[in-house]
DNA sequence: GTAGTGGTTGACGCCGCGTCAACCGCAAGT
DNA sequence: ACTTGCGGTTGACGCGGCGTCAACCACTAC
């Protein structure tokens, strides 16, 4: 029955000393023995255990699961279930963020001009150019260029608290959600109220039903909005479109 | 010019008063004054900053980058071109783990009888199922029952011992060509003699040139074993291919 | 003797805060 | 006048998985 010594194991295995001492402060991989001045000695059972160890580990599952695994207080599959549902939302996670930031550099290498809808979210500011488009398509350039003028003749420091105030209106909104309140109800239209006033500094005219009808319905079609709510809360542009059909309903 | 509190500002921005203190420890958003039993006022300046550093922070850029890039001295874009690349490759990087562990689940469900594929290496336990069918139409049936039957023959203890000799042989495998060694260098063609004959032992079998070869060619067309190989090194599948082919060039 | 090799054990650093613990100033209640 | 409570402050530790010193020891070779 022989044994492996510590560098005997790092040249087996690839990992580092460093880490295999790591292990051994963890309680995860102890040697068989130690002697001589600490020189840890390694038998085949502790080689085997470091394989399944590393081949986990290849899975990024956290050595304190890996642990359990092995002691047998934690069925492997169950684990990785688990594991795999995190490994998806941190992939899917990753998908969005590299939409955004591809979005966000298209926005600082394209036009200059900063035009107003530029200022409609700070999240958003990259999809300005296509979100300009789509909203000709929806309300037409008259209401464009109203609202063009209307954030033009803010002042430099009105402009810039835009995206404050749109999340500070998202954020409220969340808690109403979040205390289990309806879409419809006084609180949660209390704070759509804010909002439509709102928009009605920005776009420089009062929106009509339709109008206002039509925002609430871009910002769950278009996945750009709907992920910059998400980022706030799940289900928040859906949520705050449910709102603004009511308050449409009810005011306009 | 009013001022806010720590209070307020997180009413405002959603952050938590620790995030503040924090940011002011490392110097990343100060306030314009403390006073008052060191009691923090931000103004609006600094609420303008506070966005932009929660903005890109949602891109998952570091503080420390953030606050090259509100120094001035980094440009933004380059930073999240740079961001972007590593956001891709994480992305894609666990969009392969995802997939190794969907496989390794199936694989823990499945079929409990460990069939000796299984052990070809620890990493593909998971795809023993689709690789006996991959075997079975490259070797035929008599070949991968006669390894079936070597590997069965073998102890528990050796057939644990295959992976730790594969991953063994990879790894000196990846020094030859880090040394810079050609595929079929004397030094690389050693280490691929050994691999010749550890699969020998696995067969059960003395591989023909033709089957050698084969075995080279998936390990090349397998995405599962090409990215087995590429956790070790970068393109070792292909190096391994190579020396294979040269191998049985020379010997078989 | 001295130098070199190959091992050991601390202990700090990374990143972005969360989470105590301990303290302080001010207002309201007893 | 004392306590209580609120709202703020400042440390300091913890998290994960080691990398990276620094300091020390045992043995061999010169």
């Amino acid at each position: 029955m022989r044994t492996w010594s510590t560098p005997e194991v790092v040249k087996l295995t690839g990992v580092t000393s460093r880490t295999l001492r790591h292990y051994d402060a963890i309680g995860l991989l102890q040697p068989a023995a130690t002697g001589h001045g600490g020189m840890r000695h390694y038998r085949e059972a502790e080689l085997l255990r470091l394989q399944r160890i590393l081949l986990l580990k290849r899975l990024d599952l956290p050595l304190g699961t890996i642990a359990e695994i092995l002691e047998g207080g934690l069925a492997e599959a169950e684990a990785l279930k688990r594991h795999l549902a995190e490994l998806r939302e941190e992939r899917d996670r990753l998908a969005r963020l590299t939409a955004t930031v591809e979005a966000t550099i298209r926005q600082l290498e394209g036009d200059q001009t900063m035009t107003p809808e530029t200022w409609f979210d700070g999240l958003d500011a990259a999809k300005h150019a296509e979100w300009e488009a789509e909203a000709r398509r929806r309300w037409g350039d008259a209401a464009v260029d109203a609202s063009d003028a209307a954030v033009r003749a803010m002042s430099p420091e009105e402009r810039r608290a835009i995206p404050t105030k749109f999340d500070e209106l998202h954020r409220r909104l969340a808690e109403v959600r979040e205390a289990g309140e309806p879409a419809d109800s006084a609180a949660a239209q209390a704070v759509v109220a804010d909002h439509y006033e709102f928009i009605e500094r920005l776009w420089g005219t009062t929106p009509t039903a339709q109008a206002y009808r039509g925002l609430g319905a871009l910002y769950t079609d278009d996945p750009a909005f709907t992920a910059t709510y998400d980022a706030v809360a799940t289900g928040l542009a859906a949520y705050l479109r449910e709102g603004m059909d009511a308050y449409a309903d009810a005011n306009l």
